[in-house]
DNA sequence: CGGTAGAATATTTTT
DNA sequence: TATTCTACCG
């Protein structure tokens, strides 16, 4: 069979034995995909069906370009019914069928993050709590941890240690927020992303049936990224695989960097002992980068304790060495980049390079960097789907086909604005909270219910409530005919315009866009409803999409976290200080140090050619600069395949010659209120003369301080406050005051 | 109730 | 700096 031959020997070993458990150590660039996509046309050669073959990934991506090569792989056996992509996806679709079997509506809608803090947040609120104590954020991420781990509401309550902990950080009602969050996902059939995994594990726990219908099904087991996957995933993959066996995990230990979101490195550390029968390949031999690439690689992972003996190599040349810059600030940082681009773009394309950085807002001073040369780049940031005018309109989508879907409700009852105000949703709410009755049921007999609420808004709120149940009654139409209908019956487009900002235009053209994508969606697929649209827009990350068609020459631009699987000629990473990486949130702990290595170790790999590596002596954070050392890591290469250097080079913007003109024309993301602009100039006179040295400030941060230099013709000060506690400050957006 | 100006606050990483 | 929150006025 051809796409057996094209394999090495280890490769074609663990494509061809199917049977039994096995788990495949990877290196990076080692093939994997390959192996896992020639594994599945194998079976399906071989005669199994391939509905009986579920294989799971770490991105919906990633399942979607397994497919196509299993395709070209056998293009006479039609694959369709493959279950193929990330667990959250596939058990979405599960639960789809046997929500009811758990006691949820099938209708159920799935909570984003943001939608699950908001959640949080009111419940923090409603039970007067103080948000500073209780910082929505950090309640749900904790709480996102406990379920990932299978602790309940209820067993957490159970856990002496764990609620004096609570008492200690000053938190003795976290356990009560956690279950009421989880109550209040329940009543309004809400599921977020950990519920997608905790449901199913409950279904198949409770209902025998249902568990002995998909053991049935899923005859064999494959599961891609293993090394990034929780211990309720594993659970779940216990039950599911019991009664075949035949289970295959691939992954790479050095390459776990999502343990904030519960992945368990142990899972693969640990994989022999609970499958003692199973078989162990390592695929060493990498087919991506150079040598030096390599040992510098190796090198910097072999300092963390925690890993799987391997050793990997390469037939590949030496290659250059890795280059190490430094520059004076992350301005500079940025035009290094453009330049070194610049400079090679005889040899190389633009969608040769891919910047790496460890947090979304670094992405800043690198775009100024490319677009003072003119070089084309694209961010892969925020999704599309995240956006507010988005969000909104998907709210009502959600509503409509779960009307128990209160986070939606809130988000849109008054948005557009129609006459329901803070005050009257606060008495809604009130009531609906101690009456025990969903927001849905009051506001639909709000005419029987003495509130306090006056005529007028009763009769609003009435409006309202015909409209979504309107639209709720012909929730079957296709999803395309639907929405536009909705955002006429709603003038979103009116509202929008209303607001007369440069803003409103864009978030027009976003309306249209989503308008376009649900065509796209109804042409595309048998089933058009809009609840099969809604999954898709939560669990599908349309960034994913664009890194896939390439066609365009851009340099890419993106997290380390986002990287992963992807393989460029030209990788930079930048800000390779202490504190940003390995970042601040890391230090204390050995084991987060590790995953901060791990993370630096798939961003080196990701390179083929090219690995440049950059830090700079000042960076503007927050509102001040601040200088960090440069990252410990950069001392743990090799120094054998390293070399480096320093850049110093200011870049003359050619868009950006006077100084103010032009400060909103180039703007990458959504531009400012056109009002605003007046105030633009408002604070400079203000400071400028009476800046000397020696002379005392107040920041409204740092307090009381010394002003011990001026930089950059008066623009910047240097201060010192305390004993020894130096700021540089921009005078422009700092805020202090001059003191005699 | 709605709109807005000014204040407060925020930067891990994501399915 | 950019975004979100709050308080106040019409």
């Amino acid at each position: 069979m051809k796409y057996l031959d094209s394999l090495s020997d280890i490769q074609r070993k663990c494509v061809e034995q199917t049977e039994g458990s096995i788990i495949i150590i990877s290196g990076p660039g080692s093939g994997k995909t390959r192996v896992i996509t020639s594994k599945i046309a194998h079976l399906i050669n071989l005669g199994v069906n391939p509905n009986n073959i579920l294989a799971l990934t770490f991105t919906n991506k990633s399942a979607k370009e397994m497919v196509s090569r299993i395709n070209n792989l056998i293009p006479e056996k039609p694959i369709w019914n493959l279950w193929a992509g990330t667990f959250h996806s596939v058990f979405a679709k599960i639960l789809r069928k046997e929500a009811n079997k758990i006691g949820f509506n099938n209708q159920f809608t799935i909570l984003d993050n943001e939608d699950s803090k908001t959640m949080i947040k009111r419940i923090i609120q409603d039970h007067r709590l103080d948000k500073e104590i209780y910082k929505p954020s950090s309640i749900f991420s904790k709480i996102s941890l406990l379920k990932n781990n299978l602790i309940d509401p209820k067993s957490y309550s159970e856990k002496y240690e764990m609620l004096k902990n609570d008492e200690n950080k000053n938190q003795p009602k976290f356990s009560f927020i956690y279950k009421e969050y989880v109550k209040k996902c329940k009543q309004n059939d809400n599921m977020d992303f950990d519920d997608l995994l905790l449901n199913t594990l409950n279904l198949l726990r409770n209902d025998g049936k249902t568990l002995e219908k998909y053991q049935s099904i899923f005859k064999y087991i494959l599961i891609d990224e293993f090394q990034d996957t929780n211990i309720l995933q594993l659970e779940i993959i216990k039950m599911l695989e019991k009664k075949h066996n035949n289970l295959c995990v691939v992954g790479d230990d050095s390459q776990s960097i999502y343990s904030f979101r519960g992945a368990n490195i142990n899972n693969i550390l640990n994989f022999t002992s609970f499958y003692t029968k199973s078989n162990i390949f390592k695929l060493e031999e990498n087919f991506r980068s150079t040598k030096n690439i390599l040992n510098a690689a190796n090198s910097l992972i072999s300092n963390n304790n925690q890993k799987l003996d391997k050793n990997i190599w390469t037939k590949k040349d030496q290659g250059e060495k890795i280059k190490i810059t430094k520059t004076d600030s992350d301005k500079s940082e940025g035009n290094f980049i453009a330049k070194f681009i610049k400079d090679n773009s005889a040899i190389y394309n633009h969608s040769d390079y891919l910047v790496l950085y460890r947090m979304n807002s670094q992405s800043r001073s690198i775009e100024e960097g490319l677009r003072k040369l003119n070089i084309n780049y694209k961010v892969f940031g925020l999704s599309f789907y995240n956006r507010r005018e988005i969000k909104d309109i998907l709210a009502y989508l959600k509503l409509i086909v779960n009307n128990q879907d209160e986070e939606s409700l809130f988000r849109i009852i008054n948005t557009p604005p129609r006459g329901i105000g803070k005050t009257t949703i606060e008495k809604i709410r009130y009531f609906a909270n101690n009456n025990n009755v969903s927001i849905w049921e009051l506001i639909n007999s709000i005419e029987e219910i003495d509130l306090n609420i006056n005529s007028g808004t009763k009769k609003r709120i009435n409006n309202f409530c015909e409209l979504i149940n309107y639209f709720s009654e012909n929730s079957s139409t296709s999803a395309f005919d639907l929405t536009s209908n909705l955002i006429n019956k709603i003038d979103y487009f009116d509202y929008l315009a209303k607001e007369e900002t440069v803003e409103s235009i864009s978030k027009i053209e976003n309306v249209k866009e989503l308008i376009n994508a649900i065509k796209l969606f109804c042409d595309e697929n048998k089933n058009d409803k809009i609840g099969e649209f809604l999954d898709q827009s939560v669990l599908v990350n349309e960034n994913e999409q664009k890194k896939m068609d390439q066609e365009e020459n851009f340099v890419s631009l993106m997290t380390i976290h986002q990287s992963k699987g992807l393989e460029f000629k030209n990788v930079f990473i930048i800000g390779l200080e202490e504190n940003i990486f390995p970042s601040q949130q890391a230090m204390f702990s050995k084991k987060d140090i590790e995953e901060e290595r791990r993370l630096l170790y798939v961003a080196i790999t990701r390179a083929k050619e090219q690995v440049n590596l950059s830090y700079c002596n000042t960076r503007f954070r927050f509102n001040n600069f601040v200088s960090n050392e440069p990252s410990r890591f950069l001392n743990e290469i090799d120094e054998s395949c390293i070399s480096k250097s320093v850049f110093n080079l200011k870049i003359q913007s050619k868009i950006n010659q006077s100084k103010n003109s032009n400060r909103y024309s180039f703007k990458f993301k959504t531009p400012k209120k056109l009002i605003k602009i007046k105030n633009l100039n408002k604070t400079e006179n203000k400071l400028s003369h009476g800046l000397k040295i020696g002379k005392k400030i107040k920041h409204n941060i740092f307090g009381q301080g010394i002003i011990t230099d001026l930089l950059d013709s008066n623009e910047k000060i240097v201060v010192r406050f305390g004993r020894d506690n130096i700021k540089t400050i921009l005078v422009r957006y700092a805020k202090f005051d001059l003191i005699d």
